[in-house]
DNA sequence: CTGAAAGCGCTTACAG
DNA sequence: CTGAAAGCGCTTACAG
């Protein structure tokens, strides 16, 4: 039914060869020959298949996205400068959510495999045996975007979370801040759980400060859990002056449950956060955070894979980002006369 | 370079035929035989192709979708809960962002009929004669969701916002408010442009309240533009008690600028805001708004078209679901000592 | 229950 | 400059 290359050929009165010349602009066609065809074409309503075109040239134009969360502001954020850049190189993407549902990830993959993706880009880091192996004997591209597995062999675009996080810190030390408080992510995420944590841990003993256990707490990045966690901290006997949250997400809902608490930001308690959502210049007060250049990564991620497919350069060790501190009005000095 | 059939077939000392037999798990195959095609399969890391299987059985399994804004709460929860039905369904997504540019829509629905998508979502209605007239000639079913543009003989899966914004509109009124500001969208849409500006409008008059020039303005959704025409009202010398705006976004740059000018939410001015995105819980005040049944808009566009694709039903009319007004703390009645 | 052959809608050497 | 033919990797009648 759908209108097909023969039919041009039949309607203009040439070879399908010479149609698929028009098409693919190649040179050495006559002129009214060409406008036959085009008119032909037109006439026609005729819209060549990708997909036939995909068999015979073994190339998709197709690149497989996995997204641990589309609802976020940071993910659909990076996910839209890889689509910006992936649609001006003429590439199309084929999205999955897969919402911590790690069997829909491995079940994307292979729907990947078949549709002979070009490249894959991932921005989840918790595997397992199976998604692990699976990586390994793929023959297509794969690139981490924002997140860092363990293994060596991956390559990623991200940022030093480590030294962010160290930072970030550092930074509430220097205001005065004795006893900070630290919301942190997952500890089976290597980038987003561990390094954070490690960079505050740090970052407290080489200053000084000790390192309790109580202001130690952990969510899932989300709102809600920064606001659970903050309840938690809140209860503490002697609370912290400050908190830092390795996600603005989970700092705006600690912001909240301060707020809730009728205690104040930053006057009773400095907040930092950790991304650069957009969030950050949402809320009152703004948020300091830890700010990751998310564009720019998303840009980069499909740029590195571009270059991986064309076959130009493979890139054996990870592109690392600046992160940047963006103060906003979240964090202010210690008040001693307050504690 | 890729294992193919004829590899596997060989491999296993069979015909491409019974492979095939294997693979879509058709009955007939004697058991000895199936046990060797697998191991043949296992032992190779054979994945059949997707697109070689596509073009005989001339079905893709690939939903197009065309997002104005990836990064807005509100499309990326429908695009969300769009994506969890299609895979439920064995469907995937080629999602195009096409963030206000025309062009780059019609040259993606170009390849989204190349690609041969069974069906287009569109969540957008700016359009131009050659979107119109594409989208009128292509045999792929076309579903909007969210969005009506003005053509009868295209289907939609919306709220009626006419009668949404007339009654948030109508809660304004009557909560004591007389002066109530309006900031509205592009007037160019006819859902959230249009008919929440008349529903304002006629809500207003049908309640005997004068409806005033100054105290109505536009914006395109987004924050910033929420602050800058909350701006433009607090300049008035009457300045309203009461402000709607048609989306929580402008709402909470709305409230933003209130808050920046030390005037309360919702002391000073009460704030309505409209959608039901993730925000209204997030901010302080939490923000009462209109609104739309985000992720059920996204299950019921895919379901509709799953059922148009299927040919089991050819919907006529657009699905109208319910809006619902959400209480939470930025309005409060209108204190008369107060004016 | 199994296989040889045609065909899906294109592109690309190969001849002319 | 133009066209006939082979082939991309599968599935599906058709025979047996």
């Amino acid at each position: 039914m759908q209108v097909k290359i023969t039919d041009v050929a039949k309607h203009a009165g040439v070879s399908v060869t010479t149609v698929s010349r028009v098409l693919n602009g190649e040179r050495y066609v006559k002129d009214d020959l060409k406008s036959k065809v085009n008119r032909a074409i037109q006439e026609l309503g005729y819209a060549p298949s990708q997909i036939a075109r995909s068999l015979v040239r073994k190339k998709t134009n197709l690149i497989g996205v996995i997204v641990p969360d589309l609802t976020s502001s940071f993910y659909s954020t990076i996910l839209s400068s890889i689509e910006d850049r992936a649609s001006a190189n003429g590439y199309s993407l084929l999205v999955c959510n897969i919402s911590e549902n790690i069997d829909k990830e491995l079940k994307y993959l292979n729907v990947f495999q078949e549709m002979r993706v070009e490249g894959i880009i991932i921005m989840h880091e918790k595997m397992n045996e199976d998604i692990r192996s699976f990586i390994h004997k793929i023959k297509i591209p794969v690139i981490f975007s924002s997140v860092k597995p363990l293994e060596q062999d991956f390559v990623s675009v991200i940022i030093d979370d480590y030294i962010a996080s160290y930072e970030a810190t550092r930074y509430l030390i220097e205001l005065g801040h004795e006893t900070i408080g630290f919301i942190g992510g997952d500890m089976r995420d290597i980038t987003s759980g561990q390094n954070r944590y490690s960079g505050y841990r740090n970052a407290m003993e080489d200053n000084d400060k000790r390192v309790m256990d109580e202001y130690i707490r952990f969510g899932d990045y989300k709102v809600k859990s920064g606001y659970e966690q903050m309840k938690e901290l809140l209860s503490i006997e002697r609370r912290p002056t400050a908190v830092f949250a390795v996600s603005d997400d989970m700092a705006i809902g600690a912001m909240n449950c301060i707020r809730d608490r009728n205690l104040r930001v930053p006057e009773d308690i400095s907040v930092m956060g950790f991304d650069g959502s957009l969030f950050t210049e949402l809320v009152r007060p703004t948020l300091t955070s830890m700010e990751q250049p998310i564009q720019q990564m998303g840009t980069v991620t499909m740029d590195v894979l571009l270059k991986q497919i064309s076959g130009i350069e493979i890139p054996t060790t990870d592109v690392v980002l600046e992160h940047r501190l963006v103060v906003r009005e979240s964090c202010q000095r210690l008040n001693k006369d307050h504690v």
